[in-house]
DNA sequence: TTGTAGGCGTTATCAG
DNA sequence: CTGATAACGCCTACAA
């Protein structure tokens, strides 16, 4: 099986009793080739099992079926469900994907996208808008379209689809105060400029509600993890005892933080609220049920894809589309005050 | 920016003043090129901005720097915190992700396995033990070193690196046992070929102990979640009421059937032991937090790099060393009866 | 230690 | 609609 030599378009071609480049052409623009020779074609790759070789093609025509995915994390829940989308997006096309983890670094991210780019890739996905100015000029002059996903802003690279951080938060807070809770608190980790954002719709909310107190915020630039919403909750409720909610930045928190106040025999919804964000699967199977922000990650993956591949198809790079995928309210027990 | 032509090995040979050939040399076997020419060499590449090209290297060489990687799935956490192993241990070396996801199909596999070895692959990392005939000799035949992970057996296709599953679920069960518990059930997902291995060994175990009972056994091939621990668990208590511990599959489901435990106020420990399997961050966090079964993903991840990596260095395929990774128990408040 | 010649498998270009 | 020829950028072999 190894060491046989590998087939080549040159086998078919004499097999078919035709030119190489015939063969290539049946299988590229097959319209451009004669119904009856293409199906002798055909059936000649398939006998001899001709497989194109990929690097072949890319040096001659200096350009690969490969899209560039730069995602902050692979471990990350919310990521991990993008991808999903995106390998699932991916199948029915000829592209591959090539996975880049920055974790959370824009220097990172620099670095594989120089790497990324030397591949002349058909096609990239960014995760989010706070690229650096050399990562930005980059893509900007990059030779593909390129996809900013996770968010949505004013000034798209080229395409973009996403969600407004922001107003997710904004939304989140207003439930809470809008259930009765008068002390709302917020637990951050990683504190990425998505989590920040998050904060700012919560502190924003919070303040035009006369309801904001530094004192019942705690935030970290450490890894989110169930775990650790448990401490921040402990430490939270310990500074601000009269604490009576908090808007976890995500999810992993949101859970953290029941644990530890089953742990306390602090009551949620009664004495305490949580609300968590993104809205993880878990959610709604926990006791009680937590409201949180439902984002819709699977789609963004995919649709990243369909916007990336049309955008290919069509040769029109910088289109400047934005998609705004929008968030829901999950509303469950673990924010019924009343 | 674009549009400029590529620099080549060329133009770096003709700045320096010497042939592309000892420029490629510089830069693959430095230790053949004379120290001074070395750094000079160096500097012309700086200067110029010069990046190798992949396509025209794999191309002239048949050979890439690109490493297979075929996962069932890429959300299930297990998998996510492997590959975090994968591309942690891969960012110190030359080579490259190429990821594919078989969900959980050895038809999908299969033909995965066939793009991959088309490219040419420096080396393949596949998941478990249960690939189709035509895989396995594919894999037999590959030119390059292949990699098998999660599990363990006698009969490895090259390399592999793993622990048992089925011994895991045996000390998993002898461990509800010891504690005292007396009707031990099973609550199973997905039952792919690792998981139907870890219902074999709490069968067996259950068996031994003239414990075992079909009727506290319940698996379905869904996709496992927290929600689906939740649902099993219903079903179970309902169909054997007098079930008073229950090890699952993974740890989703146990923290589902912890939930659906307390909605029913049935007392954990007291009144029903629960364990998982894999001990994911959260079975700590939980509360009462939830005793599981250690396995060591990150450090799979890693260490199938390292063994793939040294394999291709020292051009040694068909080593068959077996790494066995092991387990630990993890005893936690969730199964403490006495 | 360095260089020369040739080819890897495909596609672009230009003819017919 | 089909074909001949020349790249694409690098590496293997063999020489010097």
């Amino acid at each position: 099986m190894s060491g046989f030599k590998r087939v080549t378009l040159a086998d078919v071609a004499s097999r078919v009793g035709v030119s190489a480049i015939t063969i290539s052409r049946a299988l590229r623009t097959p319209e451009k080739v004669s119904p009856q020779l293409r199906e002798e074609i055909a059936r000649a790759i398939d006998e001899l099992g001709y497989v194109p070789d990929r690097a072949a093609r890319a040096l001659a025509s200096s350009r690969t079926d490969v899209i560039g995915v730069l995602i902050p994390s692979v471990t990350n829940n919310v990521f991990s469900e993008v991808l999903l989308g995106i390998y699932t997006a991916v199948e029915n096309t000829p592209f591959d994907i090539q996975l880049g983890n920055t974790r959370y670094s824009s220097l990172k991210e620099e670095d594989l996208l120089k790497v990324f780019l030397s591949q002349k890739p058909a096609g990239l996905i960014v995760t989010g808008i706070d690229q650096s100015e050399t990562s930005r000029a980059l893509l900007k002059n990059a030779a593909c379209p390129v996809v900013q996903i996770m968010e949505i802003d004013e000034d798209p690279i080229d395409l973009m689809i996403g969600f407004s951080h922001y107003e997710g938060a904004r939304t989140a807070t207003a439930h809470l105060i809008e259930q009765g809770y008068r002390r709302p608190g917020f637990a951050g980790a990683r504190m990425d400029p998505r989590s920040q954002r998050r904060f700012r719709g919560f502190r924003d909310v919070a303040t035009e509600a006369g309801l904001y107190a530094e004192e019942r915020v705690i935030t970290t630039t450490a890894a989110s993890s169930v775990t650790l919403g448990a401490q921040l909750f402990a430490e939270l409720i310990e500074r601000a005892p009269d604490l009576d909610c908090v808007f976890c930045n995500n999810d992993d928190l949101a859970l953290g933080v029941l644990f530890e106040a089953q742990r306390r025999r602090i009551a949620v919804p009664g004495q305490l609220g949580i609300c968590g964000f993104n809205d993880l699967e878990m959610m709604a199977a926990a006791e009680p049920p937590i409201t949180s922000i439902r984002t819709f990650r699977h789609d963004m993956g995919r649709r990243a894809v369909e916007l990336l591949v049309d955008a290919i198809a069509q040769g029109r790079p910088r289109s400047g589309a934005v998609v705004d995928l929008g968030f829901e309210l999950r509303k469950r027990s673990s924010t019924r005050s009343r």
